[in-house]
DNA sequence: CGCGAACTTGAGGCGTGTCAACCCCTGTGG
DNA sequence: CCACAGGGGTTGACACGCCTCAAGTTCGCG
């Protein structure tokens, strides 16, 4: 166990301030300028937290306080299922925002769980709409990450409601691929950080399908598989997969 | 056709002013106190519009300017499937909010149709971000409904990707009955305002199982269905189907 | 009253879930 | 160092729920 004098340094050493963070232009603080990025530090991110692979962020009906952006690592959103599994509701990775399901009742309807080590800042809400009241850049930002929320539920729905296993496993694959993209990363080869069960779940297919359906799109040379480590090799044949096209 | 006279007449009576709508305890000025409320007379509903059965309200694609709360009718919201035709998102009744997936990027991402000869108030956003900075009230509101959309997205995902057809048009119809009972109606007895084609839409199915669905829930007893006609006549009985429980 | 859209019902086929067996990898303990 | 256990992943066989196609009926509007 580290000592507390560790502890400390540590905590000093990747302090939370939003204007030298290198996520600001993929987060919530989009937008802002210089002098509205020092004003928000210290104010809108009160503390970074880790969270151990395996360990939940928060549950679901637990009290509602906070929304969290992930720092690093990774997530996923989950709620019980009517026969007691999870269900899972999607996947969260650097700069983005988890927890918004909380703020219509006060509480949440979600669980939270670390698909690896992994770091969150946390923000106060009530900070956040007191910030977001001062700083109008801030409130359109929080606006906009929550009506992309709702936009990007809605594609899920009409994947899970009008398009078949190849083609919900297509989109999945080349939606994870943007995003890491968008951070920086390869793109086209992805580490995958969940289990096949909870790609299923996500997606409305059981794991048995998802698998097969890695394997059908390997025997097609669309990608290459080694259990969670994916290489597309053909992201346009993918593409052309989701939207319903002949191989 | 009604002299300009009348109309004039006619606008002033139904003059949109939120302090006396009798949809305030449901739509967006919820818990506001008085003062607040005429405080936003004026100024958050701009004017109100009407929009005839099978109008559109607004375009995918068209720039978004506005939030739209239903006064008065039915609307689908549907975004357009590979395959050409609409999927539908949702449905919205008096004092829900439309369009706020175009928030994230200025565009509209969704249709929205009325279902029935409607009116909606038109809330210009910028208006509505620039009084929610006033008005704290005002914007816990407006947090609380896009969360709840949030919400309500997630929950359709789940029935989606984890749920039979016999547990999705129940669910489906329990939510309709309740979202109508809130608003003073029986709940029991429901008049369809959209196609079995539009149902099926959203809910993933065809719209023969949605109609097979409809007839075997009427010869176990759960209802009676009369075309767009429905009279709930065993509510727990339907909430035992969404429970996946034996009838 | 007549036409088209909406709805119902049946027959058959396909995609995906379920069940089961087996493999691989990793970590643990003797 | 090996044996073992357990979780995750793959693959096959089979069943069944829902989609598709098709025919016929009812409803609603001009």
């Amino acid at each position: 166990m580290d000592s507390s004098i560790f502890q400390h340094l540590h905590q000093a050493a990747c302090e939370q301030v939003c204007s030298h963070c290198n996520l600001r232009e993929i987060c919530l603080p989009l937008g802002l300028n210089r002098a509205e990025l020092e004003r928000i530090d210290k104010r809108l991110v009160a503390v970074r937290r880790r969270v151990t692979r395996g360990e939940t962020l928060f549950r679901r009906g637990e009290r509602f306080r906070s929304l969290f952006a992930v720092w690093m690592g990774f997530f996923k959103t989950c709620v019980p299922a009517s026969d007691g599994r999870d269900q899972v509701t999607g996947f969260q990775m650097a700069g983005e925002l988890i927890g918004m399901d909380g703020i219509g009742h006060g509480v949440h309807q979600a669980q939270a769980v670390a698909l690896e080590n992994s770091q969150v800042c946390v923000i106060p809400f009530d900070e956040l709409e007191t910030l977001s009241r001062e700083i109008p850049s801030l409130q359109a930002q929080f606006h906009k990450a929550m009506s992309r929320e709702i936009v990007r539920k809605e594609r899920v729905m009409l994947l899970l409601g009008s398009r078949n296993a190849d083609e919900r496993l297509a989109a999945f694959l080349l939606n994870l691929s943007h995003r890491l993209r968008a951070r920086g990363f390869s793109g086209s080869s992805v580490v995958l950080r969940m289990t096949r069960e909870e790609i299923g779940s996500f997606l409305g297919l059981s794991l048995e399908t998802v698998s097969r359906t890695f394997s059908k799109f390997q025997a097609d040379g669309l990608l290459t598989v080694r259990t969670r480590q994916i290489r597309l090799t053909d992201t346009e044949g993918l593409q052309r997969v989701v939207d319903g096209l002949p191989a």
